[in-house]
Formats: C-alpha cells, sequence, structure tokens
DNA sequence: ACAATATATGAGCTATCAATCAGTTTTGAT
DNA sequence: ATCAAAACTGATTGATAGCTCATATATTGT
C-alpha cells in the first residue's frame, strides 16, 4: 500500500480548481491535438507537449499522468461532442429514421473535424476511444431496442435483436471510419452516404 | 547525389543470396511477429528482435532498413497467403459467389491467425499493408467489374459501379477487421458471417 | 590455394523519451 | 497582512531507442 490508489492512466491525475490551472489544461490538450496532427501520436512527446502549450513539463504531469491521458481526454470531449450532436435533432420515431440520424450524425462528427478524427482513429491507441464511447454505444443500443420490439415484425432478420443491433453498429462506424481513413474526399460525396444507408436499411427492414 | 539511391523504407535493403542469410532473414521475421504478439509494435525494438531472432543487429540493419520494414515484409506475406486463399478454390460464376468467396476467403484468413492479424490491424502503421495489398484488390476490382458488365441489369444500386464495388469492399473488411479487434469472439459466430454476407447481397441484387 | 564476395558481430554513438523533485511564485480565505 | 494550499518551473536522471562501423569469419568461383 505504499503508493496509495493506482490511478487510471487514461484520466486526469486532478481536476484543476483555479482559473490559471483550468487554461493550462486546456493549453495542454490544444497543444496535444496540434501535434498530434503535426508530428503524429508517437513523436509528440509529453515535453514538446508542454513547451507548445506553453507551459513547464512538471505542471503537464501535474494533472496528466501521461501522455496516454491527454489524447484520452482529447477523445473523451470529441464523444461528449458526438452525443450532443446526436441528442440535438429531433427524436426519430421509426428504425429507417434512426439508421438515418445514426448516419448522418456520425458523418457530421467526423467530416467537421476530419484531420484530427483521421488521426485519432489511425494513430491513437484503442483505450482512450473505448471508456467514453460506451456513452454514445449504450444510448443507440437503448434506442435501437426501443424500436425492434416496438416494430419487430417489420424488422427482417430473424437472427436475435443484439446481433442485429451490433452488426449495424459495427458496420457503420467502421465503414465510416474506413472511407475517413482512406478515401477522405468520398466522405464529400453524398452517393456514398445515401449508399450506405441504403445498405442498411434493405438488411434490416421487410 | 551523396548518398545513391534513397531506397524504400518498406522493403528489404538487399536480397539475401545465400542459405545462411536467408535463415537470418526469416528468423528476423520470426522474432518480429513474436514481439508483436507479445509487447506490440512500439515496445518491438530492433535491438530485442535481434536478441530474440539469435542474430546481431548488424546482420538485421544487412537486410532490413529498418523496424518498420520488418512488419511490411510480415504483412507482404500474408496478403500473398491471401491471395492464394482467393484463387485456390473454384472459380465463382456469379456475383453472389464471388461475394461469398471474398467474405469466407477473408475470414479465414484472419481466423487461421487471428493474434497475428488483430496485432497488425491495431498497431502497425498502415504502409506497410498499403503496397501489398494491391495484388488483393485488383485482382477483387478485376473480377467484380466482369460480373458487373456480365449482369448489368442483375444490379440493383444505380450509382457508377467503381462506387459500389469500393462501398462493397470496404463495408466487408473494415467490419471483419472491427470484429477481429473488438469482437473476436463473434468470429467464431456463423450467424454473423452469415449477416454480414446476407447484407451485401440484398444491397447488391434486384 | 586464392581472391572476391557475402555474411556476421556487438560495443558504442547520439538522440530522445518519460518522469521527478527541490525550489519558486500565485492565489484566496481569513 | 498572513499563510497554507494551489500552481508552476525546468534542469536533471536513467532508460531505451535507432543505427553505424571497424573488424572478423564464411562461402564461392576459379
Amino acid at each position: 500500500m505504499r503508493q496509495g490508489q493506482t490511478r487510471s492512466l487514461y484520466s486526469l491525475r486532478k481536476t484543476p480548481a483555479q482559473g490559471r490551472s483550468k487554461a493550462t489544461v486546456e493549453a495542454v490538450l490544444e497543444a496535444g491535438a496540434r501535434l498530434l496532427l503535426s508530428i503524429g501520436y508517437d513523436k509528440a512527446s509529453t515535453n514538446k507537449i508542454a513547451k507548445l502549450a506553453g507551459v513547464s513539463v512538471g505542471s503537464l504531469y501535474e494533472y496528466f499522468p501521461g501522455k496516454e491521458a491527454i489524447f484520452a481526454e482529447i477523445s473523451r470531449r470529441e464523444d461528449e461532442r458526438h452525443y450532443r450532436l446526436l441528442m440535438a435533432g429531433p427524436v426519430p420515431t421509426t428504425m429507417s429514421e434512426m439508421l438515418r440520424l445514426q448516419v448522418s450524425t456520425y458523418m457530421e462528427l467526423i467530416r467537421t473535424n476530419l484531420d484530427l478524427h483521421t488521426a485519432l482513429i489511425r494513430e491513437v491507441p484503442d483505450f482512450a476511444t473505448l471508456e467514453a464511447e460506451s456513452k454514445i454505444v449504450s444510448e443507440y443500443n437503448s434506442r435501437s431496442n426501443t424500436f425492434m420490439s416496438l416494430q419487430g415484425s417489420n424488422i427482417r432478420p430473424q437472427c436475435e435483436t443484439h446481433i442485429v443491433t451490433e452488426l449495424l453498429t459495427r458496420v457503420l462506424r467502421a465503414t465510416i471510419n474506413d472511407y475517413a481513413l482512406h478515401a477522405p474526399e468520398r466522405l464529400e460525396d453524398s452517393i456514398v452516404t445515401d449508399e450506405l444507408l441504403d445498405m442498411l436499411e434493405r438488411y434490416l427492414l421487410r
């Protein structure tokens, strides 16, 4: 019990109390994002991040247990944004509307900050994303289950509901991520979105 | 012009001529794969790889320009295997058979060496995969185009052919990769394969 | 037997990394 | 005005990274 609680490597070491320290944390996050874009995850060392942030390394380590935590926090915030986007619009009333909402929201999330998301997907280890993502995923699952049970007879696939839900989610996200990484220009083409949505609907509905 | 040709960072520096050096290269590749699984890409340094391979660092650098090239070669070989698997079976005669072949082959490729593929997808930078993959991709495109033009009226989506082909390829690979990374146990469940295939067929065919 | 070529070795160089800590300044509550 | 807590500083440390080069041994063709 020498070193007290073992803290998570991926969350803030302590929450900044004063305005000064909040600014420090923000500057670090900002610098982290910039360096991720310019030189990549591997070469973005804590020292460089601190320097670009105009803050001493010591201060950085005051709030972040390490480099991973910085990018975990950046991911977490993007996920917050995803959640807010999803909740911003009108509540979908059919499964079809739900799918459309999912696709267009995730598309919008990625497109309005393409470079950052590309870098996050490509370079930042999974752990960062995974914890935060649960908020989105559970929201999606909860809504999906509602629709599924409500309009059971319209849902075509006969296998267990959670298999279907999971498949839809994975196809949607993995495919859009793949386009973002390897053919980002396609994301500007609404045909791709339309076709993907078409594919998901045809699979799901009778 | 001081340093002669700038060599690719991702291919062999020179091809081993004698049996001794071939063994060296094999040992390095073997050790690289093992270390990728045990400690991950980042911590798998050239020194560690050489040590585990029972070879001096100097020898390693004789054949590989750097760490990336080692994993590029490992990827390239897996891609060769992919290509051979794809060519091994009977030649598909319909688009539907073609899809089935694509899905089951890629599934088999990944499942028979799950840990390695998971690590390659998750940790090894893209460059390694990209060059080699062209062999598979071009084969797929060539066959697809044949089918498309042959049975044009049965293909449902009205947009340009290459958009459709690309979408199918990306959905297929990205989704299977996603399962491999985040829910590998599902790959054992034939239902998932069947549903994915079902989705692709329904989208494509009238 | 004798080059010429191919292969192997590993100590050691430079660079960079994450992380610490002893000391300093700022803040805010009293 | 006082002082404890909060925040900040950055030189420094120890570890490890990638990679080279002077040297040595093995193989092959003749």
